[in-house]
DNA sequence: CTGTACATGTAACGCGTTACATGATTGG
DNA sequence: CCAATCATGTAACGCGTTACATGTACAG
């Protein structure tokens, strides 16, 4: 149910067709959700036969006609609903990465490590993505309160990849130890 | 996919019936994963099918009869296949409190600083659990070399609900700041 | 007598992922 | 000439969630 509300949020700031739809999630809820373009024209075909969202086709002479999509009250009332009333659940991950982590007994160390490290390169290079989004979209901190929620998820997402960091290097520590104490560790 | 490998990972320990693997997961892979009963039921029937785990029916008096899952050697060949040879991409999130969050600039700011109270009390909540846990399982910060994984997820866990915690505090202080200064933001 | 734990599932539906399809313009 | 970008989608399949179904034993 959750793409919808993110949908519907979009839309709030201004209409869009489905393809910026995606870009801006690219973009912007990069920090903290994901979704694929064959989702997002799903969903809005079922938010429009709902009633939440309406379209115009716009033609157009030298690139394809695009379908620009608007919220409706209905759709603004809805999401309202959900950002009161919904009760606040623990949030769960889901991590890849960490369930080939949590099988690490079964690789010799120098496997682990070497894995550990490309998985901070990675993350070092999410973080540099999300500085540099961050330093153009707010300069000295600076925000309007009108990009409040995005100025509060944009540090989220550069403090956890930090986070990220900053865990594999202790967990290479944990392994290293580990190794040099050799088989008289078990 | 990963279902199948969290799976097969499980099982390399003990074998266990399906109503042991779920209380495992909710137990261990809380850290980073979760499943309900019925995915799991569903894809230790594929996985036999496949020849990747073996099962056995076990009639018991008092109870009603299990069925125990075994590892094959088929299985465990594609579980390492995958710890080995899988690329590594960046995890990304997907989190519905902070998708809430993101709209935040839609609601008062008192209830925002309210949510964000109620979301820190529940990751206070999980953090209080998984210390509990990593004590039983690791008195003094020790473990064995069969432990590696779970040693290193469970940190990651604990650590995850501090940055959250940290977050939110931030969050609260950005928010009530805002607040002060009033109408001549935006 | 009620709830919880043990133990295993089916059914229905919605979300997530991958592959495929089409076809124009612009930049290197 | 090739790749990328603009723009919109269909189809197939697998994963995730919720509701429902069945039946016993034990603790409070």
């Amino acid at each position: 149910m959750a793409l919808k509300y993110a949908l519907l949020g979009l839309l709030t700031k201004n209409e869009a067709t489905g393809y910026e739809l995606n870009q801006q999630f690219k973009e912007t809820m990069i920090h903290f959700w994901s979704a694929h373009h064959t989702q997002i024209y799903r969903q809005l075909v079922k938010m429009e036969e709902e009633g939440l969202v309406s379209s115009q086709v716009v033609h157009q002479v030298d690139y394809p006609d695009k379908k620009v999509y608007r919220l409706e009250d209905k759709g603004y009332e809805m999401l309202l609903q959900w950002l009161f009333s919904k009760e606040i659940l623990p949030s769960t991950l889901k991590d890849d990465l960490l369930l080939r982590v949590s099988l690490f007994q079964l690789i010799p160390a120098d496997e682990a490590i070497a894995f550990l490290e490309r998985a901070k390169e990675q993350h070092m290079f999410g973080l540099g993505l999300m500085e540099k989004w961050r330093d153009s979209h707010f300069p000295e901190g600076e925000f309007n309160q009108e990009d409040l929620g995005e100025y509060l998820t944009s540090e989220f997402g550069q403090r956890y990849m930090q986070h990220w960091i900053e865990w594999c290097d202790w967990a290479i520590q944990v392994i290293k130890r580990t190794k040099e104490k050799g088989s008289d560790v078990k």
